[in-house]
DNA sequence: ATCCTCCCCTAC
DNA sequence: TAAGGTAGGGGAGGAT
């Protein structure tokens, strides 16, 4: 794509910023290309700028829309006919919000054969309907400001009534999302009006019934009680209401501000606060505000905010508000749409042998790359604009720091660049047109464009929106002459090293600028100086990677090949505009907030992650607020990740481990100026769902710890590997294998439901997620079971009852020495490193070693290698203290390849070495005891570090362990439950990293 | 040797 | 005012 990259560097643009601060005032007036529009609150701005009211555009792109319209609708046959009978869409008004089925174009094209109308633009004045179909959570959780209380209906209605050949009522076509909701939206339409009157009801109503008097247009935008007089009507009737011109242009001009893109739209929330200052029952009466409605006129104000100010400061749903309006957003995130809808053709060619080229073939490769996007999609709708300077922006405010996108050729050639201010752009081309943003078009285009594209070429790869790449190797004869490799598209194969040899370095695909000034400091410019450098220098100073890439790109060879699916690896969102933060409150709601964001993109990806990597931009010292509004200005970035042990894109674990990723980092969240969250070693959700199932079907794996089966030479690949032993990081949940993490889920007929419902709600809802779901209805089921017992299911031995299999399956860290892996959760706690580091060395308590760990004959459970990977992983102080037989069983089932990794061919001699030095470190502490001042987990953390291996199924003293544990476990999770979460997801870190 | 984390760079 | 994202790749350095 032609996107300049934005300008991060906020030196230049506060240099130029600066330097043309002059020039500004000089700028010669000039008229923008559209009619300006009376609106009161634009009134301010300069009448001569050709952008002084920012809504005339929408206001004359929607009518030129509307008169296209009209005009393919006059011409249509099924439009109104000579005898008066009208289409069966008369006065029916859609608009298609995301990607549908029939598309957007075919929805429309019914509404132009039946008399309906299509509007490109949301407008509570023009839309009867919304079509969808499909409502992601956001919408769901704001369905109120999403739908302005217009129906929301599936795109089958359209096609049912044109089967049926008459308007059919909506409500049976709602969204199965919505149904439930639509009641509570009722409630609280109700709540926000006198009549609560209802619009459930009217919906059905005959469109031609139920006219109201209009006006209500205008009161609704700013004054009047919306919600409560839209709903009360069908919003056909309402529509057509608005049919004279006036009114339709004062509508017009009021709703063009209001473009409805994607989620839902602020603006209306802003309205209901409105309306409801003109409710007296609603401000006024505190008293008869329960919580629920606190919570909501609390929303409902910061929304309010959120449409004055934009920063994180005052607008709570700052995440949400800004990812919309961001273009590169749009552009970062336009590919994961592109696979969504075109992933039937991409998989037709995954799997399809005609687009392996044997290798006889010259491939041929054709790039395309649209010009200009941003602007030409805007443009092409008004051909008065085509010669004329053009550039796409969010605000045409002159005094202001906004960037532009994206410029046209007549703009270019005043200098007009993207990432330009707009105030540098005017001051080079004052006459320039700034238009805003149509992401709903550079949408459709892009459809448009890849739907031609596939209908040619089966190997098609895309770069962006605007950018292919077309493997015609297949297509063409071998008469044509078309490039072998993708980094020499368009380039005479015979005049290449002319070419490239005074080619600049900075124009080869790979180079940027911290590159190009690297190269440049070495007095390499061009690619000719490039050749003349040895591969060995270029791998001494670039990496062997980027060496290669260079000595390689510099000569015109280019190993890349189209790849029409490529893997996705990460997933995540980052803010770095608007980021300021007055206390850790605002901090950690914008935090929470990021997950619920990033939790949404996994599912819409269907992928779990289990890497969780957190970054923040922090202000550098001494930098000053930067030039740009909002921006983050100088900065420098840390970045901080955790792995899990099993994958999720649950919004709960994300939440709680960027809370303590957080924490690690102890920012001054004043400083603060941008956030990213990441989520890496993806998993697709089908594939785990299939791995799952498929260990799920294997009895011994459902019944392993019971001792009741053999475990059969398939499940035992999966623990062991072929030398008998197990893995050699098995210890380390942050690199085991897949197989391992899914097969040690126990089956839920091993859980302790006492234990599991003792523990906190965001861990069970962690758990069940790991179930799929199955634990809290299994725990019902129990429930029911046992007529509300003990919460045991008593068909099960005691034994089984006791297992505590169900608490180790928390979110693990990675090591445990790390602290971030074990930050507080909330500020003014310490962490635990900290804590560690007073409490440690703990010797562990004699309750639980006597059950757990000091009988010499006590063995771990079948298939579970518990010994540590590394001697340095044990707990020496606790390791010194065992019964001398118990050591030697340790020391001798240390495996050899890891007590030889470490210290050669002498484990023996290191281990002993090791207790020494230890010991004499312990001498300084005294000895403490279980809950004086010791943490459970410490002492987990000891014991677990020296557990014996063994392949014998469980014993009598291992079940008696366990069984006290688990006990002893209850009474701590009931003591620590209110006071020390924290700890007590440590214990059940240490128990998962047991396999317990 | 291999993997991991953190950080930087790059393209769109 | 204004919306400086997203994701892949690679290097350095450390752990195992």
């Amino acid at each position: 794509m032609g996107f300049e990259s934005p300008s991060h560097s906020t030196a230049a643009a506060s240099s130029s910023a600066s330097g043309n601060a002059k020039k500004r005032k000089t700028r010669s007036d000039s008229s923008g290309p559209f009619p300006r529009v009376r609106n009161p609150r634009n009134s301010h701005r300069p009448k001569n700028s050709p952008f002084a009211d920012f809504g005339s555009y929408m206001v004359e792109k929607n009518k030129k829309l509307r008169e296209q319209f009209d005009s393919a609708a006059s011409t249509s046959s099924l439009q109104e006919s000579g005898d008066g009978k009208k289409g069966i869409f008369d006065g029916v008004s859609i608009f298609v919000d995301g990607f549908t089925v029939p598309s957007s174009q075919e929805l429309k094209a019914y509404m132009l054969k039946h008399g309906g109308r299509f509007e490109n633009y949301f407008s509570t004045c023009t839309v009867t309907h919304i079509i969808c179909s499909h409502l992601p959570d956001s919408k769901m959780r704001n369905f109120r400001a999403f739908s302005r209380s217009l129906p929301v209906v599936k795109p089958a209605w359209v096609l049912d009534c044109v089967a049926a050949d008459k308007l059919l009522s909506w409500v049976p076509y709602q969204l199965h999302e919505l149904v439930n909701k639509t009641s509570k939206q009722q409630k609280l339409s109700a709540f926000f009006s006198h009549k609560g009157i209802l619009s459930l009801k009217n919906a059905e109503t005959p469109v031609n019934q139920n006219l109201k008097p209009d006006a209500e247009c205008l009161l609704s935008k700013d004054e009047g009680p919306r919600d409560t007089v839209l709903s009360a009507e069908d919003p056909v009737s309402e529509c057509r209401e608005h049919g004279s011109d006036d009114d339709d242009k004062t509508c017009e001009e009021i709703s063009s501000e209001e473009k409805f893109t994607d989620l839902e739209d602020e603006h209306s929330v802003i309205r209901a606060s409105d309306s409801s200052l003109h409710t007296p029952s609603y401000m006024d009466d505190s008293s008869c505000i329960d919580n629920k409605n606190c919570k909501e006129a609390s929303d409902i104000k910061c929304a309010r905010a959120s449409n004055q100010s934009h920063s994180t400061l005052t607008d709570p749903n700052f995440v949400e508000n800004y990812f919309r309006n961001s273009r590169l957003h749009f552009i970062g995130t336009w590919r994961n749409r592109y696979r969504k809808r075109f992933s039937s053709m991409l998989s037709e060619v995954k799997g399809s042998k005609a687009n392996i080229n044997s290798g006889t073939q010259k491939p041929a490769i054709i790039h395309i790359d649209m010009d200009c996007f941003f602007v030409s999609v805007i443009v092409r709708n008004y051909p008065e604009l085509i010669d004329k300077p053009v550039a796409v922006c969010h605000s045409d405010n002159p005094k202001g720091t906004a960037e532009i996108s994206s410029a046209n050729y007549p703009a270019r050639d005043y200098g007009v660049r993207a990432g330009m201010f707009v105030r540098d752009a005017k001051a080079r081309c004052p006459h320039l047109v700034i238009v805003p943003y149509d992401f709903e078009a550079y949408e459709e285009v892009a459809d448009q464009f890849y739907t031609i594209l596939h209908n040619h070429c089966n190997k098609v790869q895309a770069l962006s929106c605007d950018e292919a790449f077309l493997d015609v190797t297949v297509c063409v004869t071998g008469c044509c002459l078309l490039p072998y490799y993708i980094l020499l598209f368009c380039i005479d194969y015979f005049k290449v090293d002319d070419y490239l040899y005074g080619l600049p370095v900075k124009a080869l695909p790979g180079i940027g600028h911290a590159l190009g000034e690297k190269l440049k400091s070495r007095q390499v410019q061009t690619c000719g100086q490039l050749r003349m450098v040895s591969k060995e220098a270029l791998h001494m100073d670039f990496g062997t990677k980027i060496g290669d890439m260079l000595w390689n790109y510099c000569r015109g060879i280019d190993s890349r090949m189209v790849e029409v699916v490529q893997e996705t690896k990460s997933i995540g969102a980052d803010v770095n505009w608007g980021v300021r933060f007055d206390d850790i409150t605002d901090c950690q709601n914008f935090l929470m907030n990021l997950c619920k964001e990033v939790s949404l993109r996994l599912q819409g990806c269907g992928m779990q992650g289990r890497t969780i990597t957190l970054k923040v931009k922090r202000r550098k010292k001494g930098a000053e607020e930067p030039i740009k509004f909002m921006g983050c200005g100088d900065c420098e970035t840390m970045s901080r990740s955790m792995t899990i042990p099993v994958p999720t894109d649950n919004v709960v674990p994300l939440q709680r481990i960027t809370k303590q990723i957080f924490a690690s980092l102890h920012i001054d969240v004043k400083e603060i100026r941008g956030i990213g969250l990441q989520i890496s070693k993806l998993e697709s959700v089908d594939i785990r769902r299939q791995e799952v199932s498929l260990a799920d079907v294997e009895p011994q794996t459902k019944c392993i710890s019971c001792g009741n089966q053999q475990a059969s030479e398939h499940s035992k690949s999966i623990y062991i590997n072929e030398t008998g032993s197990c893995p050699s990081d098995v210890n380390q949940c942050s690199t085991r294998s897949h197989e391992n993490r899914t097969s040690a889920l126990p089956p839920l007929c091993h859980l302790d439901m006492d234990v599991i419902k003792s523990l906190p709600g965001e861990i069970i809802s962690e758990m069940n997620d790991m179930y799929k779901g199955e634990l809290c209805p299994f725990m019902e089921k129990c429930e029911e079971k046992d007529g509300g017992g003990d919460g045991h299911l008593s068909a099960k031995s005691p034994a089984e009852n006791d297992t505590i299999s169900a608490l180790c399956y928390q979110r693990v860290g990675c090591d445990t020495s790390e602290n971030m892996t074990v930050g507080p959760s909330d500020s003014g706690k310490l962490d635990s490193s900290a804590r560690n580091k007073d409490k440690q060395p703990l010797c562990y308590p004699a309750v639980c070693m006597s059950n757990l760990a000091t009988e010499s004959k006590m063995r771990a459970p079948t298939l579970i290698d518990l010994m540590p990977s590394s001697l340095t992983q044990a707990d020496a102080s606790v390791l010194e203290q065992l019964p001398e037989d118990l050591k030697a069983d340790i020391i001798e089932s240390l495996p050899a390849h890891r007590a030889v990794n470490s210290v050669g061919n002498a484990p023996h001699g290191f281990v002993r070495a090791f207790l020494n030095s230890v010991e004499v470190q312990n001498s300084e502490y005294p000895e403490t005891h279980l809950w004086a001042n010791g943490l459970l987990s410490s002492i987990f953390q000891s014991i677990f570090s020296f557990l014996p291996s063994t392949s014998e199924s469980w014993s009598e003293e291992w079940h008696e362990a366990l069984s006290s544990l688990c006990e002893l476990l209850k009474q701590y999770v009931n003591l620590k439950i209110e006071s020390d979460i924290e700890e007590l997801y440590n214990c059940f870190r240490f128990l998962k990293r047991q396999e317990l």
